[in-house]
DNA sequence: TGTACATCAGTGAACGCGCGTTCACTGATGTAC
DNA sequence: TGTACATCAGTGAACGCGCGTTCACTGATGTAC
């Protein structure tokens, strides 16, 4: 006997993965404060109180759903990559290396700002994120990709070792505000051809600047 | 007879801008989210249902509350402007009229961060904003000043005339970029001098890029 | 100058809402013998 | 292979909370005569 959510069973199977994927489709709907715990068990189809089995409170719920966030931020990035893949010469790839970075995340937060806003709303995932880079694990979350470009920009030659340390934080603030004013500020709701526009002009400006 | 909150009369007097101030040091506490309505009155001394005496509902509280924020943040980078004053020398002036946008929004970031936070909640009121600045009214929103600064690097020759257009939205991405990872992001808790440091180099990208 | 009255900024009580969270429980599953 | 039992993922009902908002009201103020 199937119930109306495909269970078979009592017991669910993935209630955290199926809470954690429905966390993800209300963050996109409306961002982290969208990411109402009841609302994900209601969707898991599963009574409210199921959820404390598989995290502590609500918080836990949404530190898991922005870090899902940051993961897919940098799917999206990577996306980016491939579509701009190396021609051979060094130099030219190590900038556009860093310009599909750009690119990636400003895509990111034009098609999915609710997820945009969540993946930057719990403050400490971005700084395990970033100590994780320290630490050399490999790139799954945006600070690490820049990291990546910024490291081919330096065995290119063409940034000088001296500004290598923490560049990351410049190149990322950088794209960063040009998506925050993306999605909240006064580029909102400009056609996409305006806002390319504006991501290739920031884009000459971070690669002239570095 | 004086009340608990130093009425004298059963009229307020000037209930709409004590109801302003609450919000915003409720806004200073937590952010926009943090804006409470009923807070508010509490604050005010007053019951609940005053409030919609002069504001139609919560939401137009807190646009009046952000609006507010806005100004505070012009008046930072104003307070910038008065400790770097000009030289004489037209060039170095004008960058460093740029320079002391950039110091003043992230002073108000750092100083402020509800504030800012709250600043930028409201999609709007950047728009409103920006729309007045074209429209040619004064100063007195982060993003004229951003204009101002640009202005006159323009006039001194430093900024080609080509680029001008909409390089506020550059200069500003940029900083507001930087001001986000200091508040919320993975430069939060850094100490002053590492913030400062962070602060001189992307404005020297700017400088540079520009 | 004194009085009647319209105005409208405030009161007091109540509402429905959905949230996060806790309680004591039930029933499916896997394992030890 | 069959059975007893421990485990623990789920249930169902309930809680207190503070919110935004609405209702019918009261009483201070300013103005017209």
């Amino acid at each position: 006997m199937t119930d109306d959510h495909g269970r078979t069973t009592y017991r669910h199977g993935d209630l955290r993965g199926a809470l954690i994927a429905a966390g993800i489709e209300m963050a996109r709907e409306g961002g982290p404060d969208a990411v109402v715990l009841r609302e994900a068990t209601r969707r898991a189809g599963v009574s409210p109180n199921a959820a404390y089995r598989h995290f502590d409170d609500r918080d836990a719920l949404l530190r898991e759903v922005s870090d899902a966030c940051l993961g897919l931020a940098a799917d999206r990035i990577e996306r980016s990559f491939d579509e701009h893949p190396p021609t051979g010469d060094p130099q030219a790839d190590a900038r556009q290396l860093l310009r599909s970075v750009g690119l990636g995340y400003l895509g990111f937060a034009r098609e999915e700002p609710g997820l945009f806003r969540t993946a930057f709303s719990v403050p400490d995932n971005l700084n395990r994120a970033a100590e994780s880079a320290k630490a050399g694990r490999r790139g799954r979350t945006p600070f690490q990709l820049v990291g990546v470009a910024l490291d081919a920009l330096l065995e290119a030659g063409l940034l000088p070792p001296e500004r290598r340390p923490n560049a990351e934080f410049l190149a990322w603030a950088t794209v960063h505000g040009l998506g925050m004013l993306v999605i909240d500020g006064p580029l909102r709701g400009l056609d996409d051809r305006m806002i390319d526009f504006a991501t290739e002009r920031l884009l000459d400006m971070v690669d002239r600047g570095l």
